[in-house]
DNA sequence: ATAAAGCCTCCAGTAAGGGTAAAGTAAAGG
DNA sequence: CCTTTACTTTACCCTTACTGGAGGCTTTAT
């Protein structure tokens, strides 16, 4: 199939799926004749299998790692694990920066009197020498 | 002062604070002999502002916000107060995506057995259709 | 006098594509 | 058969917020 019907099947967009065959994540064969992008089913199961773990937060790196055990029929289930859980643990991280800066931001929020007048513990507290 | 001093007081490097001149946040006069920039105290300070905005995850579009309320001495902390709000609505929103991909590849670690074999249900659940 | 440190500009690269343009190809309608 | 419309191609610049390096001045220290 072409391109237009690999994105719409994969729910990808034209441009994300000629960037994956670009960066050599998924590359099909090309007609000699018109030059046009030619896709395999199981191609295009690839481009579903991507689309899917992006959504889970895998980068392209880490795609192009579990699409390799995806298509190894001797890989360990472990290997899948570990990515899994280093991903996990980074979303952790994430989220244990988000909850400070949350966390400092709305004390500031509720020192701050928001009306007309210019005094602002917002402002003061971005002006403090640390 | 150079801007070797006015990266190390403010904690940037002199490569951001060069950034900061090229994209018309702080500039400083340049000495025409020398073709040096020379930073003021109270560009110092403000490189000094900008470096704790940043900490606080506003963006470079925020900081020059933040910048233009912190010069202006008849702003309402009205305006600052909604920026911070903002971007607290923006961390929730996030926290909120994070949590829940956490959620789900917790899930789908704790059904993988994670040994030599290669049945491996994260592997199954990225290639199901949608 | 010379070497090291500091400063300058310009160029390239990062992640993961998005936007647009010019040009070739295909399919449908008249 | 011709035209219009839809699809595809490559190529280039844009995004965020910098970082790194090359090559070349200036200042400072020895």
């Amino acid at each position: 199939m072409n391109i237009g019907q690999a994105a719409k099947r994969s729910g990808l967009t034209v441009k994300t799926v000629r960037y994956y065959d670009e960066i050599n994540l998924i590359k099909p064969i090309k007609n000699k004749v018109t030059n046009y992008r030619q896709y395999t089913e199981a191609e295009l199961a690839k481009l579903q299998f991507i689309g899917k773990a992006r959504r889970f937060n895998f980068s392209i790196k880490e795609c192009k790692e579990l699409l390799s055990l995806y298509e190894n029929q001797n890989r360990s289930s472990k290997e899948v694990r570990d990515i899994t859980l280093t991903k996990i643990s980074e979303i952790d991280n994430k989220l244990k920066e988000l909850k400070n800066l949350r966390e400092q931001l709305s004390h500031l929020v509720t020192c701050c009197k928001g009306n007309e007048r210019p005094e602002c513990p917002i402002i003061d507290e971005l002006s403090a020498k640390t």
